[in-house]
RNA sequence: GCCUCUGUAGCUCAGUCGGUAGAGCAGGGGACUGAAAAUCCCCGUGUCGAUGGUUCGAUUCCGUCCGGAGGCA
């Protein structure tokens, strides 16, 4: 398949300025921001999430953002879909897509097309997994899964993940295939023509900082009122996961001074940057800017329109 | 001023009847194909407060000093 449509990346974790980079960058090429982000395609997560706010987006369209109720859950499968499409879309108009986000799985599916099997997921098969994890432990699953596939077996024993057990068993009983042959089979060639760009610090603890400092701020924004309000909504099991709520809940009840609870916010943020960092890490594809390496914004931009320019017209041609 | 307790990993603390030490948390690295802001795996060398003494050998025993907590005045 010929790689004939051009899409940028940008990537990396949470609090390195990724949503101001991708906004420049749209103004400057005509694009349009498309995010691979998990939580923030709900609606009504605004300040937890660190979704851009209208100012923020200076009038560049952003799809796949705040788009959900968050009693709706939500799939890598299912933002594969709808983000093709937004891709195509923004192609077809002549404009230039831009994925931008920091959920690694969203934007590796999509940007590798990879393929997932339709009608793969059954909440009562896996409900049904769940209750047999509880009632005779992970070594019963796992002798199950060695009788389908050896294979994804031999990698589950020894880091016992049991959600992945799970998923593996559920998947072979919906299907009748194994997650090993699905792994292989949802291999395909991309469209897409893709520069990424990853951007982190060098120095872990600024990266932290901001990460603490940026917490304070939604704080100020009110996210104990959001959250508040989001708390007593009614969740859907992926929106429940967000960092962001969950963390506050002891406050609500009494059973932990706020303080407390605001530090394991943090605590959980940090880790969560961190996880993306080692899933971002191994792309050696990624161009990676550090933003305490630059003066200014201006220079960071300037650099990273600079490296777009220069690989597209390697790949012929320019904008 | 005197007395008692205390000083061991970034933090909270075990421990060594004298042979240079280990837990939890924090932190680091990794995995990841329909929950991914999720889920899971691996990783513990640090002048044992400082300095003298006893000893083949001291973080451990003794002296002195410094820091911390409490008590009596």
């Amino acid at each position: 398949m010929n790689k004939t449509i051009k899409v940028i990346s940008i990537v990396g974790p949470t609090a390195t300025g990724k949503t101001r980079l991708s906004v420049e960058i749209a103004k400057n090429l005509n694009g349009e921001i498309i995010s691979a982000d998990s939580m923030q395609i709900y609606k009504g997560m605004t300040i937890a999430t660190a979704a851009p706010t209208n100012d923020e987006k200076q009038g560049i369209k952003h799809h796949l953002m705040e788009f959900l109720s968050s009693d709706k859950s939500f799939s890598v499968a299912d933002y594969v879909v709808l983000a093709h499409k937004a891709i195509y879309d923004i192609y077809k108009a002549d404009k230039l897509p831009i994925v931008v986000g920091g959920t690694g799985l969203y934007v590796d599916s999509l940007l590798n097309n990879i393929k997932f099997t339709d009608n793969s997921y059954d909440i009562k098969v896996r409900e049904k997994y769940t209750n047999l994890l509880e009632q005779y432990g992970v070594s019963y699953l796992l002798d199950k899964l060695k009788e389908i596939d050896i294979v994804s077996y031999n990698k589950l024993s020894r880091e016992v993940n049991a959600k992945r057990i799970i998923r593996a068993l559920e998947f072979y009983e919906i299907t009748g295939k194994t997650i090993t042959e699905q792994n292989i089979n949802s291999k395909q060639d991309s469209p897409y023509n893709v520069i990424k760009i990853g951007l982190t610090c060098k120095d872990r603890e600024l990266l932290y900082n901001r990460i603490n400092e940026r917490i304070d701020i939604m704080l100020e924004n009110g996210l104990l009122k959001e959250a508040e309000r989001v708390l007593n909504s009614d969740l859907s099991e992926t929106a429940k996961k967000a960092i962001g709520y969950k963390e506050l809940i002891p406050y609500f009840s009494g059973e932990r001074s706020l303080e407390e609870c605001i530090e394991t916010l943090k605590m959980n943020t940090r880790r969560y940057a961190k996880r993306q960092l080692t899933w971002f890490r191994k792309d050696n594809d990624i161009k990676w800017l550090y933003i305490d390496e630059y003066e200014n914004f201006e220079d960071l931009f300037n650099k990273a329109l600079k490296i777009i320019k220069k690989d597209f017209e390697n790949g012929q041609t320019s904008f």
